[in-house]
Order: structure tokens, then sequence, then C-alpha cells
DNA sequence: CGGATTTGACCCGG
DNA sequence: CCGGGTCAAATCCG
């Protein structure tokens, strides 16, 4: 297969720091996408032990440019940050109701302007707790709430926003950001973890020996996204569909950290994972 | 019927 | 003006 940008606009590399990280990420990207491709093709190896193994090893390819990715990515959102830990206390101020009207199913129009500035800007302390690369962003004990999607620009994937389900009640700054990273199996989420729970909802099963108690399961079900919103690369082609007689096959992969329940579900035509924090608790 | 999610508008900093 | 983050009415789904 031929690999080959056929960019032919600018032929000179780029300099800065920071266009060679871009640079970098788009090539990574791409690289991604095509260990996608090839992990199609692998599959429709007959033998199983052949394709099991080259399935395999396509998924550490993946795995290793995820892992890249979220390197070069992290790495640019805050290029000077060494600690995270650094619970910054930001006063949550102004929790000022709006009168919002805002509409919705096409029919109405016309949202009226909204009441202007909200958002407190108390500046210094970044607020981030940390960042962590995970198969199971749901599986983390807290009641998380979605209050908003966004498509990220070259990122192919939304990301999607959660705050703490108590924040109303206990004023519980917590929220995190989660956001699907490539479609390898097992798909690989980014998650940014802002500002540390307040209330008291924190259940962690101890790491006693038996366990007896079952932690709260989580339950999904439910697929209901757009589909990924391919916006970036400029080399690439909106190249879609995976094949749809493949997957559902697997479900076994050992992930040790972070406590493991059950795997998002896998939308069976397309790589969009979905996923929901479990009501009530 | 009520809580969680959806989704486009709004806000704001760069 | 653009892009990322948030709000909230409408909708969904138990």
């Amino acid at each position: 297969m031929s690999t080959r940008l056929n960019s032919g606009k600018k032929s000179q590399p780029p300099r800065s720091f920071d266009d060679r990280r871009d640079a970098a990420i788009q090539e990574l990207r791409r690289g991604t996408h095509l260990a996608d491709l090839l992990r199609k093709q692998v599959e429709l190896i007959p033998e199983p032990s052949r394709r099991d193994a080259a399935v395999a090893n396509v998924g550490e390819i993946s795995m290793a440019m995820a892992s890249s990715l979220n390197i070069l990515q992290s790495e640019m959102e805050h290029p000077s940050s060494p600690e995270v830990g650094a619970v910054a206390m930001a006063a949550p101020a102004a929790c000022s109701s709006d009168g919002g009207t805002g509409e919705r199913n096409g029919a109405v129009a016309g949202r009226a302007r909204r009441v202007r500035h909200r958002r407190g800007r108390q500046g210094a302390e970044l607020p981030i707790i940390k960042e962590i690369l995970t198969e199971a962003p749901e599986n983390d004990r807290f009641h998380w709430r979605k209050y908003g999607e966004k498509t990220i620009l070259n990122a192919q994937y939304p990301r999607l926003y959660y705050k703490c389900g108590y924040s109303d009640d206990h004023k519980c700054p917590a929220k995190k950001y989660v956001q699907q990273q490539s479609n390898s199996r097992p798909p690989l989420f980014m998650v940014t973890l802002i500002n540390e729970h307040t209330c008291e909802t924190l259940f962690r099963d101890e790491p006693s020996s038996s366990s007896s108690s079952a932690s709260q399961v989580l339950d999904f079900a439910k697929a209901s996204l757009s589909p990924p919103v391919m916006a970036a690369a400029p080399g690439l082609k909106k190249e879609e569909e995976d094949d749809r007689s493949m997957s559902l096959s697997m479900h076994s992969y050992s992930y040790d950290e972070y406590l493991s329940s059950s795997l998002p579900t896998m939308s069976p035509d397309g790589d969009q994972v979905n996923f929901s924090p479990g009501p009530g608790w």
C-alpha cells in the first residue's frame, strides 16, 4: 500500500517545536488509522492461530501509537506544569442563575440572549488532578452526570464532559473529561480528572482478601452517538466503515488497574464507543 | 413521572 | 473570529 502524504503544498519541514510536535501527532494519527485498517485485513486471515497472533501484534501497535499520542498531546496542553497533584482551591464563585431560554427541536427558532458573563476567572492554579489512559472510563466508582459533548479540532472523537453527580447538592467541584483516543480494539480513552471530590461518595472497596461486596456494577447499555468526526489530517480522506463481520468474539482483556467490571459496548458498525456512568449512588 | 442525556446556543480566552 | 467549555430546554428512558 502506498503511504504517501502527497500533500503537494509546502515541501519544507516544520521548524518550531510546536510544528514538529503537531506533525508528529498527525503522523501518529495516520498510523493509528492505518493500524486499524491493517487489523481489519488481518482479521480475515482464516487460520485462527495466525490471525490471533497478527491481531495481537496490531493491537500492540495501536496501543503504542495511542500512548505516544497521549504523551505528545498532554505535553502540548501543559508544556510546563510539573505537578498536577496540587489541589488548587478554586472558589466556585458564581452560580448565578441566568435566564436561559433555549430552544430545541428545530421547530422553534430565535433564542433570547443569555445573560452575560458568568464563569468567574481566578487565574493561577490550574486544578487538573490527573490524566489517565484507560479502556474503561466509566469505572471509577463515582457518580457522574454528563453535561456536554464537543468535537475537538483535529480529534476524531468528541470529548465528553462530566461533573460529579452531587455537584449540586454538595457543591462538589469534581469534573472529568473523557475522550476516545483511538478505535483500536480495546478502545482507549483519555480521562482527565479535574478537581477533587468533596462529596462523601467515595466508596472504595478496600483491598481486603476476599471480595465479598461486589463493587457497584455500573450499567451500560445504549449506543447512540454521532459518528466520529473526521476533521483532521489533510492527507486523509474520509474512509469509513469497518467490516461488520468481525469483533464481538473477544471479551477478556487483562487490565488490572482501574477496577474492571465491564467493557464499554461497541457498536457493531462504528468505532464509536459509548458508555454511561451508572445511575444512582 | 423524574432523573439522566442530548444538543445547540452561549461564554470567554487566546 | 475560532475553539474549547458550559448551560439548560427538550427529550429520552427507566
